[in-house]
DNA sequence: GCATAATAGGTAGTATACTACGTAATTTTC
DNA sequence: GAAAATTACGTAGTATACTACCTATTATGC
């Protein structure tokens, strides 16, 4: 290996850690995101969250914390916004009263399917620098990081735990 | 196309959207760097602004947030911390009285030293993973989209931009 | 040279993402 | 069935990352 050769895993450079190009970019997505949906006064976790009710409908605070990988003080949080917003309700849980749970209205409902067009925007613009092939590789090797990372997060995703019910 | 053809870029789950792997991956790094780092309580960014310093010894405000890609008023904020550390000083400079001057201190050039090898062990957990080829590809793809979106943030990258003198 | 622009920094407010701690309800253990 | 452990949620505090607005200083245009 002479002087030209790159090491395997330099990290000297801020360039060279992987860390530092994972924040920036999701500083950038953010800003595309929250730029596309600006009409919309709306963020990325909270369109995240509104995404999980959309198809369960109903769910405590802890299941959809599990769902996005969130912390549940985040996500109680993000609920209280998506709430004052109308676009939640927060009946407790009948079978756990300890379970204050999250149900989207018929506002949320139409929220989302309103939002869709442009988060989709903000991601195909994110993405666009990439050939189809890239992105496909991308997308494989964010999730494998993902995945073997899970644990490694406080807030790790639990895609099987059952939602509560009413 | 067939029903078990992929479509091109299908954002309609959370794991088909990039920049939903992007934030989980960004909180998944965040964890291993903090955990790593343990016993000299620092983070990423922190880390960040003090990596830039090491190198350059004395920078205004505008440029380390230039030089590391974060926002003036979050890099005020790092400064604050560090300087209650005893990491940095800040001089006012003499060339421009509204410039108030980061410099890092003996403290803090040690401090570095002494983080540097958890900061490399936090990057390679995060990406152990990957083979050696799959994380140069991944590396490539990061630069590539960070740098064709780099204006898409409010906090553009400005690596050109020169440093003050004190 | 003087009015205007732009720039550096500060303060205050919001959102995400944590920690630490506390309380109430439920489940487990014996 | 009662004590102990766990779980769900809440509050308060910190860090990063923005916005919006403000002052002071510097640079520019005429």
């Amino acid at each position: 290996m002479n002087e030209t050769t790159p090491k395997r895993r330099d990290f000297t450079s801020l360039w060279d850690r992987p860390g530092f190009l994972i924040r920036r970019l999701h500083q950038i997505h953010v800003a595309l995101f929250l730029e596309e949906c600006s009409e919309f006064n709306i963020t990325p976790v909270q369109f995240g969250v509104l995404t999980v009710l959309y198809d369960r409908e109903t769910l405590d605070q802890v299941t959809i914390a599990n769902q996005i990988g969130a912390d549940r003080n985040t996500v109680a949080d993000v609920i209280r916004r998506l709430e004052r917003r109308g676009l939640l309700e927060r009946p407790v849980s009948v079978a756990d009263k300890r379970a204050k749970l999250a149900r989207i209205t018929d506002e949320g409902h139409a929220f989302v399917e309103a939002v869709q067009p442009r988060m989709i925007e903000a991601q195909r613009r994110f993405t666009q620098p990439l050939e189809r092939e890239e992105y496909d590789i991308l997308m494989k090797l964010l999730r494998n990081l993902m995945q073997e990372n899970n644990e490694a997060s406080r807030a790790p995703m639990r895609p099987g735990v059952l939602q509560h019910d009413a």
